[in-house]
DNA sequence: AAGTCGGGGCA
DNA sequence: TGCCCAGACTT
């Protein structure tokens, strides 16, 4: 049972309905459900999120990704405070940071049963087979959406628009997969056009991707007699936006030089490949420990929260040491 | 419409 | 290795 689902018979909780869509932009279930334990456990209420110091919610967050998410949320959970509530309209929903049209659809109708059909990747997915859409994405995004606003004609939706939502979430997560769905047991096969025509499992059809670009950088890490590393905060827009990093060279298409931070017996810890949406990035990790840490660096525990990427090259960084 | 923005799991 | 994931926001 998902942590963030309303038990029998009970309404959902907004916040927690937020929260979790939110923390699911892009992000698989599975991944999602420590971090939502954990900002439940040490928020309660969207009151205690938005009295949080900016720090402490970005740091629960190290590690999920997206990190505009991070700072929409804490814009968004004071925004909420401020008007008395989650609003119960979309419009008002959709008018909240890091709320887009899909998680306007789908708080609307989770956390308020409005009479909306939420489309996301599985519903999109759903939608593009039953109603057979071969206009390829995003081209395909408004016959998708009629097909969409169709299924929520159907009356269990009407019903309970809230349960419907999720029931295609559910099905577009398990018997409605991407790669080999399970149409013989679909409960929807009778209407799905896509199956008919024999196309469901090559749809929706998508545009061609560009190639990854590579790109090559250098992070430094230094390790005081304290055993304390050296960090220092990214700009507060922009990729890794207000986290903690290792600091180190711009990254380029070619390995920039690397001046280090200061003058040390410095050893090659190895290459950390890191790939993101649009690059991939391969960060060389130089180690060393000396003294003291110069200007301009922050003294931090091994174990601060931070990114993926800097977490595994700190892990890289140490592990040359033992 | 296209680009930016994380991270992990899976075939 | 490529694709996908309960997308939003900027340009």
């Amino acid at each position: 049972m998902l942590p963030w689902r309303a038990t029998d018979g009970g309404r959902p909780d907004p916040y927690h309905v937020w929260l979790s869509e939110i923390m699911l932009q892009q992000t698989v279930v599975a991944t999602v459900i420590p971090y939502f334990g954990r900002f439940i456990e040490r928020y309660p209420t969207v009151a205690d999120l938005a009295a949080a110091p900016d720090d402490d919610v970005l740091g629960l967050w190290a590690g999920l990704g997206y990190y505009a998410r991070a700072r929409n949320l804490i814009a968004c959970a004071r925004a909420v405070v401020a008007a008395g509530g989650f609003p119960a309209t979309i419009d008002g929903l959709r008018a909240l940071p890091g709320i887009g049209a899909y998680t306007a659809a789908a708080i609307g109708a989770i956390a308020f049963d409005l009479p909306v059909v939420p489309i996301d990747g599985n519903v999109e997915r759903v939608a593009a087979r039953i109603g057979a859409v071969t206009t390829a994405l995003p081209a395909g995004k408004a016959e998708i959406a009629r097909v969409a606003a169709w299924l929520g004609e159907h009356a269990a939706a009407r019903a309970a628009p809230g349960d419907f939502a999720q029931a295609l979430f559910d099905l577009g997560a398990s018997l409605c997969a991407p790669r080999s769905p399970s149409c013989l047991v679909c409960p929807w096969r009778g209407d799905c056009a896509g199956h008919a025509a024999g196309i469901a499992a090559t749809l929706p059809r998508k545009a061609a991707r560009a190639p990854r670009p590579v790109r090559f950088g250098t992070v430094f890490l230094l390790r005081d007699a304290d055993g304390a590393i050296g960090l220092r905060r990214r700009p507060p827009k922009g990729l890794l936006g207000g986290m903690m990093e290792l600091p180190g060279t711009v990254w380029e298409a070619a390995m920039p030089d690397a001046p280090p931070p200061m003058r040390a017996a410095w050893r090659d810890a190895g290459v950390v490949v890191h790939v993101f949406t649009h690059f991939e990035l391969r960060l060389r990790v130089m180690a060393a420990e000396v003294a003291a840490l110069p200007e301009g660096l922050v003294a931090a525990a091994v174990d601060a929260p931070l990114p993926s990427l800097m977490r595994k090259a700190v892990s890289m960084g140490l592990g040359g040491l033992d």
